[in-house]
DNA sequence: CTTAATACTTCGTGATATGATATATATAGT
DNA sequence: ACTATATATATCATATCACGAAGTATTAAG
């Protein structure tokens, strides 16, 4: 897929993943990788950014001798998901303007 | 729109401006008015980078005491606009990931 | 003992949207 | 005659950001 349309996308599939249950980098990696891939330092600069924005809280904990950083969503994280379904309205009348035919050729 | 998810529909947003007549830079921003709010400052940022990756040409012709600079699409530019439409089907897959309601809540 | 998987971190680089600013002409209003 | 607005293009500085590369450390599998 094209970088710039990615990264559009990129904020909102991050807050996907973690927006029934807590999760960590490393699964979200995974949770999100049929829809698109996502490498490690791309998103850990999210996570990080998606903090700094309050969208997510983070814990600490250890499982099974390793510490693992848990995300969970807040409710401006909620909010932002909410806002890209408004923007997609907008996106789709942009596909409509993109892929429309001209009527007198073809 | 989020400035981000605006990145990767500017460019196939400009080449479908001039799909199917070549045009110029204050007509497109015009034309582009009903779908995406674009500054000239963009606009003409973008012309040139899809002039330098060969998606259009450009040709000067005067107009009215004014000059003016005409973008014709290119071949490239048309299979651009291809590209656009196999990524729509990653995105809507996104999409519904993103907009998916949990089952056992809500 | 080595490789792969798990898990997170930091740094440098390149790409890029946009506001601000500048230049220049034509037209419409007062 | 003056002023404001619309037309038309160009450049620069800035801030944001994705991502590869490289690093640290543990566990499990072969």
């Amino acid at each position: 897929m094209d970088i710039q349309l990615k990264r559009g996308l990129l904020d909102v599939c991050v807050l996907a993943a973690i927006k029934n249950n807590e999760s960590y980098g490393y699964q979200i990696i995974k949770d999100i990788k049929p829809y698109m891939e996502m490498s490690e330092s791309t998103l850990y600069t999210i996570l990080k950014r998606l903090e700094n924005a309050q969208m997510l809280t983070v814990r600490t904990a250890e499982y099974g001798g390793r510490l693992r950083k848990y995300y969970r969503i807040t409710q401006s994280g909620l909010n932002r998901i909410e806002e890209f379904k408004d923007d997609w309205k907008e996106i789709l009348s942009i596909y409509r303007f993109v892929t429309k035919e001209d009527e007198e050729n073809e």
